[in-house]
DNA sequence: TTTT
DNA sequence: TTTT
C-alpha cells in the first residue's frame, strides 16, 4: 500500500554492461546507468549544447536476473520504477545520499533478440479469468557475473555484507 | 509478457457512483467514469472554453471491491491502467468499440477517509526481503449492488452470460 | 489549463504508413495505428495467446510533420499524449465514438537514422536561460499525400470540411 | 529536442512551505520537498512498516511563482518532471551529488481553492486552431520570500551568483 | 519535514 | 455525469 504516487518513467542506453550481483538469500541484484539527453541551441553562441543524464537504475530478483541476461552496453531500453534515495557513509565518515530508480518494469527497445516485457507484477490481460497469463520469465541460464556466495543461508563469522557492500563508495 | 507499452495515467472526478457486478466466477467488475477537463480562453471571441474529456474506467477482482467500496459520485482519484478497446454488437447487428482503461492501480485523493493506494500488484517496498509487504486490500465488507450468481461454480443451462452482458448498448 | 490528468504512453510499432492530411489552415494532420501486444500461456489448454491492442493516434502541426516524414510501417516509436472520445455520424445516421490518442510528443525508437525527439512543447532543458532551446524541428521537406485546400481562407460556398472530414466513417 | 525519455510523476504531500527564490534575471525559482509513503506488514514480526520518500522538487519560471503562491506545508499535489542530477562541491572541497524533479507540470489536489493545473508548456487542447488556449497563468501578486536582486540585469562585480548559490550546502 |  |  502506498500513500501517493513514485513514478519514474525512462526510454534509454546503457552507459555499460549490467552488474550483477546476489544477495546472501540468492537473489539476484542488478545494476546500470542509463543516459538520457537532450540538446538545444544556445541562444547566445548559436551553437548547439547537449547534456547527458545519467541515471542509475537498480533491479531486483528476477528482474535483476533478466536485465543481467539480455542487457548490454548500449542497449535501448525502457525502464519504469521508482525513486529511491538511500543514506551511505563515505570514507570520510560523512553521509551521502544517492538517488536510483528501482525498477518495476523493463523492456528492451533493441530488435537484436531480447527478452520483450519483463515486469515485476503486471496487470492482467485476460481479467476474466478464462485463461490465466502465466508471470514466468524467460528463464535461460543466466552466466552470473560474480558468484553467489556458496552457503547464503550460513550466518557468517564476519560482519554480514549489507546491502551497502554492493555500491562504490561514489555515487557514480 | 508484453510487447511494447500501454499505460494510461488519469487523474479525475467521477460522474457517478460506481457501478459493481460480479462475475460468474465471483470476481468484482466495477465500472466508472471519470472526468477529465481542460479550458482556455477562445482567441476570436475572448470567451472561456471548456472541455471535458469522459474515461470509461474498468476495475476487476480485489480492485473492483475496493473501487466499489470507496469511490462515490464526485471523487477525485488517480487511475493507472492500460487501454483496452472492445468490440460489441449494437442492436442493429452493427458492429461498435468502446475503448475503456483497465485499471491496475488507484488511489483516493479526497482525504475524507478511504482506502489509500491499491494496487492489482506492486513493486517491492522491501525488494532485500527482509520484510514482505503483505499484498492484500482492506477486506471491509462490500455492499454489492447486484447480487452475485448463487452457484458460480456451476455450468449454466443456459449459455453463459459473457462480458458483454455487463455492458449496456451504448457506449456511454 | 486543466482540472486533471490526462496522460498515455505508448511504446509500440505502426501498423502502417502514416496518413498526413492537411487543415484548411495549412496545418498537417497526421493519423497512425500503434500497436501494443501482450502475450500469456492460457490455464487451461497450456497454449500461448497473444492479445494486440491497436491504438489510433493523431499528430497534429508541427508533430503531424515529423511523424509523416520519418514514421513508416513497422517503425517502433514512443508516443505520449492524452485521450480524446470523438463523436461522429455513421452512415446510418447513428452516433458512434472513437477513442484516440492526441500525441504531445513522440520519439523513434529505431535506429534507423530518423527525427530524435520531437515535442509539442517541452520543459526547459536550461531553466536558467543562460542558453535557450531551439523547438524548431527539422524542416525537409515532407511530401504531402494529400493536397491541402487551395484556397484555405476563403469562406466555402458548400458546408466547411470539418475535421470528421479527415476520418473514415469506421473506427479503424 | 531528446534522446530518450526522462520523466517523473509524484503525487505526494509537501514536507513544508516552498522556497521561493529569484534568479539575476528576476525569474522564480522555487525548491519543495514532496514525501510519498509506502507501508507493508513485516513478514517476520507481523508489524507495519512505512517508509517514506522524500523528492526534491524545483520548480522554475511561471510554475516557481504559482507553486510559491498555491502550495503549502502539506499540500498535496501531482507533479510531473524529469531527473537532474546536479554536482556541487561540499564544505570539505568534495563533490557531491543531488537529484531533483524538475517540475515542467503541477497540479494542486486539495481542494482548498488553488490554481487548477499549471504546466510549463501543454498540449494542444484545441489543435484544430477554432480558438487558441491562453497559456497565461493566474497572476495575482506572489508575495515573494526573498527580495529579488535590485538590479538584476547589471553586469554584477563580484563573480555572477550561479545556481548553486541558491542551494544549501547540505542534500536536504 | 508530509499525509492517513 | 464530475470538478473548480
Amino acid at each position: 500500500m502506498a500513500r501517493g504516487i513514485n513514478k519514474v518513467i525512462l526510454v534509454g542506453n546503457l552507459g555499460g554492461d549490467p552488474e550483477v550481483r546476489y544477495m546472501p538469500s540468492g537473489n539476484a541484484v542488478t545494476n546500470v546507468t542509463l543516459a538520457t539527453s537532450e540538446s538545444w541551441k544556445d541562444k547566445q553562441t548559436g551553437q548547439m549544447q547537449e547534456r547527458t543524464e545519467w541515471h542509475r537504475v537498480v533491479f531486483f530478483n528476477r528482474l535483476a536476473e533478466i536485465a543481467g541476461e539480455y542487457l548490454r552496453k548500449g542497449s535501448k531500453v525502457y525502464v519504469e520504477g521508482s525513486l529511491r534515495t538511500r543514506k551511505w557513509q563515505g570514507q570520510d565518515g560523512q553521509d551521502r545520499y544517492t538517488t536510483e530508480i528501482v525498477a518495476s518494469e523493463m523492456q528492451m527497445l533493441d530488435s537484436r533478440g531480447g527478452a520483450g516485457d519483463a515486469g515485476g507484477y503486471q496487470s492482467q490481460p485476460d481479467p476474466m479469468g478464462y485463461g490465466q497469463p502465466q508471470q514466468q520469465a524467460p528463464r535461460r541460464q543466466p552466466a552470473p557475473q560474480q558468484q553467489a556466495p556458496q552457503q547464503p543461508q550460513q550466518a557468517p563469522q564476519q560482519p554480514a555484507p549489507g546491502f551497502d557492500d554492493f555500491d562504490d563508495d561514489i555515487p557514480f
